[in-house]
RNA sequence: CGGGGUGUAGCUUAGCUUGGUAGAGCGCGUGGUUUGGGACCACGAGGUCGCAGGUUCAAAUCCUGUCACCCCGACCA
């Protein structure tokens, strides 16, 4: 993270971070082929190194789930009108960026331009998120309390109009998972929103090397028809935080709209308590905004597509297939290796390209660990290393021998040097704040017309009062990220209003 | 949806004020020299100048309309 590069050194991805980060995320993601935009508005093609980081997020977090008692199922895309409607809150909340399916054909008209006919009964919201479409199977599939718990999960897409899309972080179509549960009691569904907040929180700690903060979020924050949403929040490079997952008690709002009841140990009908939860292709976003560099993408080799390439250096014809057999030898000592419960992605790059051109790509795309074999480490026996948690031109030469069978180690050691960093770097821009003066100040940037990175995660005493939140947003465009949960929460006094609160908030700017 | 801006090759763009056959860099292809940190030389492919009208002998250039995208504001994983 952010040794501020110094402006004569270069770098693969102009602008830098400190020069322009918005501009710097979009060229990463290109850089590192990750993603482009498609020439639908707001939707994004997911090209296969950014897709392979997802299947391996997707990976991970599956096996979470199962071990933890949920299996996946599959929900229909379309939701009737009608089902939306349900649940007022709901409704107020996404009616606004739902797309609505109203035809179902196409048909040539006088000038031959095809156009819908056959106008639907019911409108079909393409779903934005599947409470409700859930909820109505839900619905038929428990009778009893013994039909409980249900915990399901299921993978899918959703659509979200949004307004301002951004690659990843908001497009109008994006991939996530939504688990759905119904529970027997509130404190059964409170303790599994908990514990998947909790999986979430694991899961990005331990995979994307991502620290994070936790807590319930406030009111106006909330997710519409919750009665109370969990969110786990990461800080990226410039600062802001991000919403890396979401966990929400439903309470028996949901379970009334959509009609899911059970005869309980009493012989009375009583509606369900609910719980979803979600991560998305947002994660991604997430990434490369929490360890990119000024030379693009760099990947905690746990989720990381290919965790080692091989690059032949191969100047002269006469050494060119010993170079080649010794790279796939190599390679192939690497796959029987295991590294988090499946073998070491290695790929070789047998590209004919020039060795300087393939090693920068494989920098730009945030390979973990690159190794170069030329004639020279042949006669020595020897590979030349380069991690990509340390300076681009910094190498080690290594036996072939010593490398293979340390090769987990340095993966492992390259993942707690990215968590230790974004965790050093986040707590540099956390602070406890008393006063409002300092809170405005924190969150202002010297440079109003071309504001340079500033603010952080500030630790607060608010009242509890949405007018406040409403007034710090307006002023600063800063929120309350959580409301920590556990907090050893101490007392003290809104630095706003000097009214009395019960513990200290984290704000910040967001995604 | 309000306010501002931009549309020229895959990307970045010059040309537009003052109409006269569309140029460059990067990237791409071929051949060669190269190759242990982003190589070089030669040749080459690629553009209905967003789209539709209009003015004109002649439009990338002027006029009208339209579409798309970008930025700024209100919403969100």
């Amino acid at each position: 993270m952010a040794e501020p590069a110094n402006s004569s050194s270069k770098t693969a991805i102009m602008p830098r971070r400190d020069e322009d980060f918005p501009e710097w995320y979009q060229q990463v993601i290109r850089a590192a082929e990750l993603a482009e935009p498609s020439d639908v508005r707001g939707c994004m093609v997911i090209r296969p190194w950014g897709y392979g980081i997802w299947e391996n997020m997707q990976r991970h977090l599956d096996a979470m789930f199962r071990a933890t008692g949920h299996r996946n199922a599959y929900f229909p895309l379309l939701i009737p009108l009608s089902y939306f409607a349900k649940e007022a809150e709901h409704v107020k909340g996404f009616a606004k960026e739902c797309a609505v399916v109203t035809h179902s054909r196409l048909e040539a008209d006088a000038d031959g331009k095809l156009r819908p006919s056959s106008a639907l009964t019911e409108p079909l919201v393409i779903r934005p998120t599947s409470e409700t479409i859930i909820g109505a199977s839900y619905a038929k599939w428990v009778q009893s309390y013994r039909d409980l718990p249900i915990l399901i999960n299921q993978w899918a897409n959703v659509v979200r109009w949004e307004m301002r899309p951004r690659l990843f972080l908001r497009t109008t179509e994006f991939l996530w998972q939504e688990g759905h549960t119904v529970h027997e009691t509130e404190a059964e569904a409170w303790a599994e929103t908990k514990q998947m907040l909790e999986v979430y929180g694991r899961f990005v700690h331990d995979y994307l090397a991502v620290p994070i903060f936790s807590g319930e979020k406030s009111e106006s924050e909330r997710f519409p028809g919750a009665v109370q949403t969990l969110s786990i929040e990461a800080m990226v490079q410039d600062r802001k935080a991000i919403q890396a997952g979401t966990s929400h008690f439903l309470g028996q709002n949901f379970a009334r709209a959509s009609g899911i009841q059970f005869q309980n140990r009493e012989g009375k009908q009583e509606f369900g308590w609910t719980t979803s939860w979600g991560m998305s292709t947002r994660l991604l976003g997430t990434l490369v905004m929490a360890h990119g560099d000024d030379d693009g993408l760099v990947l905690p080799p746990r989720i990381a597509p290919t965790q080692v390439v091989i690059l032949p250096i191969t100047p002269k014809q006469e050494t060119r297939g010993a170079v080649l057999e010794a790279c796939d030898k190599l390679a192939k000592q690497l796959r029987e290796i295991r590294y988090v419960d499946v073998p070491i992605e290695v790929e070789v790059d047998r590209r004919d390209l020039g060795g300087g051109v393939k090693n920068w790509e494989w920098i730009k795309r945030g390979v973990p660990l690159r190794v170069e074999i030329g004639p020279r480490d042949l006669e020595s026996a020897k590979v030349t290393m380069s991690r990509r948690d340390q300076a681009t031109k910094m190498k080690e030469s290594i036996s072939m021998q010593e490398f293979v069978s340390h090769s987990a180690e340095v993966l492992d050691s390259i993942q707690r040097n990215l968590l230790e960093r974004a965790k050093k770097f986040r707590d540099q821009h956390t602070r406890v704040i008393d006063s409002k003066d300092e809170f405005y100040d924190f969150f202002t940037p010297r440079d109003a017309t071309k504001p340079e990175i500033h603010g952080g995660f500030a630790l607060a005493h608010w009242d509890g009062s949405r007018e406040v939140e409403e007034q710090i947003k307006n002023d600063l465009k800063v929120t309350i990220r959580v409301i920590p949960l556990d907090n050893s929460s101490e007392s003290g006094k809104c630095i706003f209003t000097g009214k009395p609160s019960s513990c200290r908030v984290i704000w910040a700017k967001s995604y």
